[in-house]
DNA sequence: CAGTATCCGATGCGATACTG
DNA sequence: CAGTATCGCATCGGATACTG
């Protein structure tokens, strides 16, 4: 009805319609979780939500720019953008969070499990690492998902200087610690249900290499964000 | 993916993904806000969702329940249910409450007004409308809103013994108060956006009748459950 | 009143390819 | 790299009618 992307389909003045109206869109949450974690850049973004089509990517980004969500300011680079919260949008944080943490909560595990990604996975936790117990000097830590197909088993991450680089393929360094996980295990720990202690007495967690990057290993993880919640799930 | 309405379509085991699944379609919020508001019968909460189907409401509610986020019990007429949240649905009242207070906060007014609906308003009125103020006695207010066709243009508010009735024809009794108003500036108080006394002031609230009752509007008039959330969007 | 069945149209969205 | 253009299906959801 109205010109501004029909904010008012629902034909309601109450506030969570409004609000519903702009953000209960398929993938619109997670595109603005990405962007509340800190990412710009459209391919950045993709990463974050990589089963997205690019055209509905751009899609999501005008709404959301026309709701007043995010500003698209322009780059160097003529028709590049960087794409930013606005107050608005920063103000979402505690909506994807009430998601998250409820999600967290009253989602059984085993079904979040189903949905396993490792570009996903190291993606996520590239971005959350916790340098601080981790040595001043460069490390290299390569992960193994050995049950994964070749593209996406090996990873390395390369803290240096406090900063945290993904790579894909041997970036040629010397190795400071193997971890050799299944999937399903990395992902239980990185999202709280089990730590690396206990997949390790499973024998699904596997490390080799540096003594005090594998005992600190449980604190550099940062784990996700809602790690901490508990789930309230009867099993 | 999984049997469960494909609780994985997004592809992520991120707990806001999954909350999303499960949250993020269409009437699915509104919903949960009118079961949160303690209905549970389903010609009650089509009175909250006017333009949703039913038959999209009754499929809504399937889905809510597979998730485990309502429980339908049955009455003692077969075949009919009342709706009730479980421990899951009524831990989402911090998300819808957080669409609202964001809808409150970032949606100018000017186009929720857009959406009026005196329907939606006195059976929200209704529902918020406190009894504290007013005198123990049987109370009855007349709302009449001008410009609004026949059938939605007067309501009676009963309030008798703590109970609120609301009637859409004239139930009989003596008008202990008439308001009348026109529908937006009725609205716009209820949302907060206004007060009684700056709408009587511009000529668009006139009361009539029971002094006592008429300086205590704002007082038994509950308004929205969002209207102590100032707006943040920039004039 | 409390829903269900059926139909059908719009459009949301995915897939793919393409451009500067 | 950073998106846009086009196509076409599938499904979502709206309208209406119907049942116990």
């Amino acid at each position: 009805m109205s010109k501004r992307q029909d904010l008012g389909s629902y034909g309601q003045f109450c506030p969570v319609a409004m609000a519903a109206e702009v953000l209960c869109s398929r993938w619109t949450l997670l595109v603005l979780r990405e962007l509340l974690c800190g990412t710009t850049r459209f391919n950045d973004l993709r990463r974050g939500v990589p089963l997205m089509s690019p055209t509905l990517l751009s899609k999501r980004l005008k709404e959301l720019e026309k709701a007043g969500v995010i500003a698209a300011v322009p780059t160097a680079q003529p028709g590049v953008f960087e794409y930013r919260l606005t107050e608005a949008g920063e103000d979402l944080r505690p909506v994807v969070m009430s998601f998250g943490s409820w999600g967290q909560r009253w989602v059984e595990s085993s079904l979040s499990l189903r949905n396993l990604d490792p570009s996903l996975l190291m993606w996520d936790m590239r971005r959350r690492l916790d340098v601080t117990p981790l040595p001043l000097r460069r490390c290299v830590i390569n992960f193994l998902f050995p049950e994964v197909n070749s593209a996406k088993r090996s990873w390395w991450l390369v803290v240096d200087g406090g900063s945290v680089d993904l790579c894909a393929t041997n970036p040629g360094f010397d190795i400071d610690l193997f971890v050799r996980s299944s999937l399903r295990s990395m992902t239980a720990v990185w999202m709280g249900v089990s730590t690396v202690q206990k997949e390790i007495e499973a024998r699904q967690i596997e490390l080799i290499g540096d003594k005090d990057l594998a005992h600190s290993m449980q604190q550099w993880l940062g784990l996700s964000l809602f790690a901490k919640e508990k789930s309230r799930v009867s099993p």
